[in-house]
DNA sequence: TTGAAAGCGCTACCAG
DNA sequence: CTGGTAGCGCTTTCAA
């Protein structure tokens, strides 16, 4: 325990020192009435001198109000989460509250140790995205009677507990026109674990492309295992192994792309002309293949903003529960073909 | 203020519900001796019952000591980062302490508010990694005054502060001896602001390598502008459109890999064969590109270890100024070319 | 075995 | 205009 570090200064030590009271010297550093303008400004030149801080946490405990929201990520080295805590952090900052980061590992445990310890913290609002593990949520209910107010950001479930997600039905819609319009007829998709909303509202859109168009579906197209590197991998390698293999691929997670992409690579395929690609990502991770891939941008300076928006409604008494979707619009790249038929 | 946040249960509460007195509740729930059996559990059960949850706002108070910790980085969503955050953060919990994690927008003022911020919020060190504008470190210097322990990572200064860094001269001349070896002739170097200690010791890797090989410097081959995609950009399409162009670029850090890398796509030429390339950077993104790029492996885990095992130490009491040198390790991928002559 | 009270830093209320 | 003091949640020391 730090037994060099210097005690800091407190209001009873600049009182101590100027041989007066406390609460003269609170009064003077807050700015309330009842100080001459003499001895206020000696108390807060000394107060300066001698570099006081308020303490937050008898503050916090005064008040009974931590100032305090937590975050919840699957991965923050993941650049999607690490800029959306970055937007939500700063937007707290500006309302004075402070965030404490944490990272379930993409784990249901991880999480219920993550909500364990902000409880612990005592944060006045939770701001999480669900594991791709989570398939029940008794763990968020217990939040409920705690009273803490929760958003869902990016994966949620289908309770009532507010949201801000991506439009993923339209955005999966428009990325599998786009292949179909672009010549494609036997498009793979790549999603989560089927228990995730996400999956399967992209999966959703997907299909309603397929049924627009008049293709027919082939269930073995369709790919749903874990999201992580080596599952993408695989199940890209699978499908390109086909006797019929697809001409276009729906990757809806970055990690997946990132596989398939690798993947088509190494069987010496070409993007676009034996294979096509979309992939939901970020622009430069995009930008880094060639040919670039064409992607679902997800609006990520949105969703932080809404995120902290919304809990902050939330934290000042609003009871209604909110659903915010957040527009995701295709960017065109080199991996996909433009036929004219 | 969250109107309707339920006000937490505490030890009071408790006490008054058993009509009891505080201190017993508090002796019962930290297994201290001097409480019945019978009574303990009685206490225990409540305690359980009523949810309660130790205000740690309190602990602080009453220990005058925070358990907190300030992390400061240049860009929180630079995967680089976020991996090291992550680190610390794990460990940082084992030993029971909470992370205030901390962006600076790589700038020097954003750094002096960070550090503002963090010694408001009373923490009991600070890891961080500089700016790259940094030029001067009055800042870190107040610190020192008010004996809170720092300890710097990946971007130091040359001042008595612990310092945990890559083996920056070492590996930068690695690269650079196996682009020789690989047949290279006019290598180039892309890096950051010349005030950067990186910068100056990856430059005198590269230098070295240069000298013990032989081979004659040319200044046109050594871009140190600002550490972004522009700047990288702009700085590999001057070289390339040199009348004699590089045969190799080592980009000595990932955004100018990236950048590099594109500028060199965006002319048509072709890696390695008419350049080689080398890149600081990690995996995943090294082997996002095709050809894949070889490229300096930070050991981001032990970094971020040692980062928080200093500051630990410091924060026990232990005076001595450490530096730490953490290996980094070539990885050789198709971006460069082994000719045996 | 249990209770009472002081004190951590701060603010708010009431006295002088 | 300034001082004194209670109380936020908790531990600790002393008293019963």
């Amino acid at each position: 325990m730090s037994k060099k570090l210097k005690k800091r200064v407190s209001q009873r030590d600049i009182a101590k020192i100027l041989g007066i009271n406390v609460s003269t010297v609170s009064r003077a550093l807050n700015g309330l009435e009842g100080v001459s303008p003499a001895l206020r400004e000696e108390i807060v030149r000394v107060a300066s001198d001698q570099n006081y801080r308020p303490n937050p946490f008898a503050m916090s405990l005064r008040y009974d109000t931590t100032r305090t929201i937590g975050i919840i990520v699957p991965d923050m080295s993941f650049s999607y989460y690490a800029h959306i805590v970055k937007r939500i952090e700063a937007d707290a900052r500006e309302y004075g509250f402070m965030c404490i980061i944490t990272d379930s590992g993409d784990t249901k445990n991880g999480e219920i140790d993550c909500l364990e310890h902000l409880e612990n913290m005592h944060v006045e609002g939770i701001i999480m995205c669900l594991s791709q593990e989570t398939d029940e949520f008794s763990h968020l209910e217990r939040l409920k009677n705690s009273h803490i107010p929760l958003v869902l950001f990016d994966r949620v479930n289908d309770n009532d507990i507010s949201t801000v997600i991506n439009n993923d039905v339209a955005s999966a819609r428009e990325a599998t026109l786009h292949l179909i319009d672009g010549g494609a007829r036997r498009i793979a998709f790549l999603g989560g674990p089927n228990l995730m909303k996400q999956t399967y509202d992209r999966k959703h859109g997907y299909l309603e492309a397929l049924r627009e168009r008049g293709i027919a579906i082939d269930k073995d197209l369709v790919k749903c295992q874990s999201l992580n590197f080596n599952s993408g991998l695989s199940d890209t390698l699978e499908l390109l192994n086909m006797p019929e293999p697809p001409d276009a691929i729906l990757a809806t997670h970055g990690i997946l792309a990132i596989s398939a992409y690798q993947a088509i690579i190494s069987k010496k395929l070409r993007i676009p002309d034996d294979i096509a690609i979309v992939g939901f990502m970020s622009d430069w991770v995009s930008g880094m293949t060639s040919p670039r891939l064409t992607f679902v941008k997800q609006n990520i300076k949105e969703i932080g903003r809404n995120a902290f928006k919304v809990l902050y409604e939330q934290m000042n008494g609003n009871d209604n529960v909110q659903h915010i979707i957040v527009k995701a619009r295709l960017e065109e790249r080199e991996s996909t073909k433009k036929i004219y038929l």
